[in-house]
DNA sequence: GCCCGTATGGGTAGTACCACCCATCTTCGG
DNA sequence: CCGAAGATGGGTGGTACTACCCATACGGGC
């Protein structure tokens, strides 16, 4: 019994490393590559995928979307998850987005091969293990029904703003763009920070950066 | 005549998409694989090293400061600069450093070939090509000598008070940390903004990451 | 000795940002 | 139809940031 796996990934070096690593083994193959997150909806659709792998940051539609959007059009289909970073908050996300595991960039090889084995056991994996458990614990629960359902989704209209923030507009800058008051570029700012948990226009940018709405 | 080459990139499975993309030609070979900057200039002193080729964002020492090195210590060297973005200023810099080449990480594998090829020709090799030929002629002139002391060197105090910054520190924050007064902290911020021809903290939090001196 | 760069610190003013309060209007779903 | 959510906009006050001015001290190099 073979696992179909579809890879998603902006970067093709990135997706011929995935590919070489996950080919290796006997049982794994690679039935479809996408180039960014909304290709990976599409192939992720096809029946003959069991298992998508996918990176965080993508042009058109980020990992976590393409995530949310296939658990919602196809409940059977397997997400890992790929990221360079491993701050818990991204890790939430991801599992809040109902992706099946986390794996970062950083790890070795084997470990990748390993968490994709996870993931097709049934098991909500998230790597490296020095995530507190209490963590995957609130993954585990999130998951499960309830509260799927994140307060981090930002509105249509919010990302456009944040876009702007973290491009390093002003807020007369970007009611100028948007063509709205500053008042209410300032309310949405406030609004993005409340859901984000953001101090300020800082952590917005890097916010911002790691979902790669814009380039650092 | 075989090229060898040194692969640095803190993540394994790029490391590993571009071995396998390079030795697929029947005239490379990888010798060396590091997995930071501080590592790639330790394997690139070795003799039997013909190319270097660097992603830019790396822990403990970033590619451009490893290239910048190895410009120094083995000037023979070829380096290419692997990055994920193509703004003209990084690609600006990474000449600068003294790098031979440099290449989007959003290319095809057969065109990473194509520049560590350009490289080895002697090329000073920028891909995209829609990259101005202006900059590439200013990077050319900076490259032969002349000016390659840029006026973006901070200081050690400036590159302490810039991480904390684009960690989202406020001033009051970072004269704490640093047991100094907050004019001091604004005297330097101004300065680092004055240097990097940055508007606001948003500009230095995206330098900052850039360079990777945080984490997004 | 003198200048230059670096780090330190002060003053003053204007602007941007942030945290609260408040409201109206539309749209969409139960 | 009504309520919730989203987008819009206003007010007020406090804090942070920015742009200028200024000075002192220390070190190294010509």
């Amino acid at each position: 019994m073979t696992i179909r796996v579809l890879l998603a990934d902006d970067h093709p070096v990135v997706r011929n490393g995935l590919k070489g690593v996950i080919e290796r083994e006997p049982d794994f193959e690679v039935v479809a590559e996408a180039n960014d997150g909304a290709e990976a909806v599409v192939l992720g659709m096809r029946p003959e995928v069991d298992l998508a792998v996918l990176d965080v940051a993508m042009p058109r539609m980020t990992g976590l979307q393409a995530v949310e959007e296939l658990a919602r059009r196809r409940p059977g289909l397997r997400t890992l998850v790929l990221s360079m970073y491993d701050a818990d908050q991204y890790v939430l996300a991801a599992i809040r987005a109902g992706a099946s595991g986390y794996v970062l960039k950083s790890v070795a090889d084997t470990d990748i091969v390993g968490a994709c084995r996870a993931v097709m056991r049934g098991d909500s994996f998230v790597f490296p293990e020095s995530t507190p458990q209490a963590l995957r614990d609130q993954g585990e629960l999130v998951r499960r029904g309830r509260g799927s359902k994140s307060d981090e989704t930002l509105t249509a209209r919010e990302l456009e703003v944040l876009k702007l923030v973290a491009e390093g507009r002003t807020s007369r800058e970007i009611a100028e763009t948007l063509v709205i008051s500053i008042k209410t570029v300032d309310r949405h700012r406030a609004n993005i920070k409340e859901k984000l948990g953001a101090r300020d226009r800082v952590d917005l940018t890097r916010y911002a950066i790691r979902r790669g709405l814009v380039e650092p």
